[in-house]
DNA sequence: GTCTGTACTTGATTCCGGTCAAATACGGCC
DNA sequence: GGCCGTATTTGACCGGAATCAAGTACAGAC
């Protein structure tokens, strides 16, 4: 088996089953893999520029990548994180005009890159995927939503309990203890503050039964951080409106 | 003609020529109007509220609307301020789950609401409205990262001086005296900050020859707001480049 | 093991924007 | 014109997060 076809490979068994590609017919599926590459790039390296004109759409297949948008002055704020099996620049394809984003390796990292044109003219030529496009932009939109929500209405100590929670049901929620994906300043930067204030918030955070030793994170009990839930979040919550639920119970 | 008839004419007349709908067929735009219906609102109503369940996209025939956010204790920001031809709701109906955002007219307002099931078997029936949509959704998702940008990286006076710049354009830039569309809390809360600090900082713009008065804004010259120009506004400055432009020269 | 660089924590200080309160301007109405 | 309600402005004060500055923990190189 050469080098090549293990890669196509790792790309099929990592793409295959998510948005946008879950419902193209496996035909389908191939041509796409064809029309793409895999690359490979090390920590810290810059994919795309703020103020690039966008080319290609990017899915993760391992490591991780972050988009960002940064000042004249160098401080920045992380828009999303993304693990294996997410993409991105997709949606910056289809608002025109350059990139207001930029696109950053966080360590070393492998991902399946899609020209710009081929996704659009699969958009064109074929609903379904047009209509997981739509999901996936919308998906971020939300996440957009989320964000501004977070940075405008809440209080450091609300933005890291909720981050926390969010965090904690995606890790199925089962556990009392849960890794942090990212680094703290990364988390920091995503939630809009400096890595100190980020730090001083975690110790608060003793108060509500939550205690962070380097990257696990450790909760008292499965509701400990039920105080930071909102409406969004609840229906994802797989306890939801369970009589234990302080914030449901209301 | 009946009223209705009259009705109809304007919603022609106002979206026939807007996205999603530059593309149709006059047929199928005609289908479109039968499939939604016009409501008219007074000021204050809410069309829709957070955690909601999206069901209708509405698109604006006149008066204004406003999306917002808002928490526990009532403070609010506003993330789009929607003025004729423009529409909302489009992508909540694609994310899945509850509306994360309120609609809220502004003043009274007419509205032509179409069903959310009329919206998307459209995108799946006919590409070009698809495509259309991705526009229109990928068109807001980078106002709300302009959004993000504006309320963690900017200070409250370049906030200000960005969105004077960019309804300067709007208005076509070829006069140094525009008014404002809407009303200065409205704004406040739009860029993420009390009415007091808005009034402030229009003070302060003085500085940089840019005079408020009421709803009107006077600027010294043709460049006075380049100050705070971005790679993404840059874009859409008719001037852009210009020897004459401080900021471009650079 | 030490050395080194990075990430994180902790403390002291500063400053900006929010809050509260009061004054003023403005538009609609009679 | 005068009156009233709302929007905006202005001022005084306060608090919380950023900043600056050390100090600490930790992983990796050797």
């Amino acid at each position: 088996m050469t080098d090549s076809t293990n890669m196509l490979a790792v790309v099929w068994q990592r793409l295959r089953k998510v948005q946008p590609f879950a419902d193209l017919s496996d035909d389908r599926f191939q041509g796409v893999l064809g029309g793409g590459m895999i690359r490979t790039f090390t920590d810290g390296h810059i994919l795309v520029h703020q103020g690039d004109p966008p080319s290609h759409m990017f899915f993760v297949l391992e490591g991780q990548l972050r988009t960002l948008l940064s000042n004249e002055d160098g401080r920045e704020v992380t828009l999303r994180l993304l693990d294996p099996g997410v993409s991105c620049m997709g949606t910056v394809l289809f608002m025109g005009g350059l990139s207001p984003v930029t696109v950053e390796t966080v360590g070393e990292v492998r991902v399946f890159q899609l020209p710009g044109h081929f996704v659009k003219n699969l958009v064109l030529q074929h609903p379904p995927f047009a209509n997981s496009m739509l999901g996936i932009i919308a998906a971020n939109y939300r996440g957009a939503i989320q964000q501004i929500d977070t940075v405008t209405l809440r209080t450091p100590l609300q933005r890291i309990g909720h981050y926390l929670l969010v965090e904690h049901i995606l890790n199925g929620s089962d556990d009392l203890m849960f890794e942090l994906r990212f680094k703290k300043s990364l988390i920091a930067s995503h939630l809009g503050m400096t890595p100190e204030t980020l730090s001083r918030a975690f110790r608060k955070m003793q108060q509500y039964g939550i205690t962070i030793d380097g990257q696990t994170v450790r909760l008292k009990d499965a509701f400990a951080l039920c105080h930071f839930c909102d409406l969004d979040t609840k229906e994802c919550c797989p306890f939801r409106g369970s009589k234990d639920c302080l914030i449901c119970e209301i």
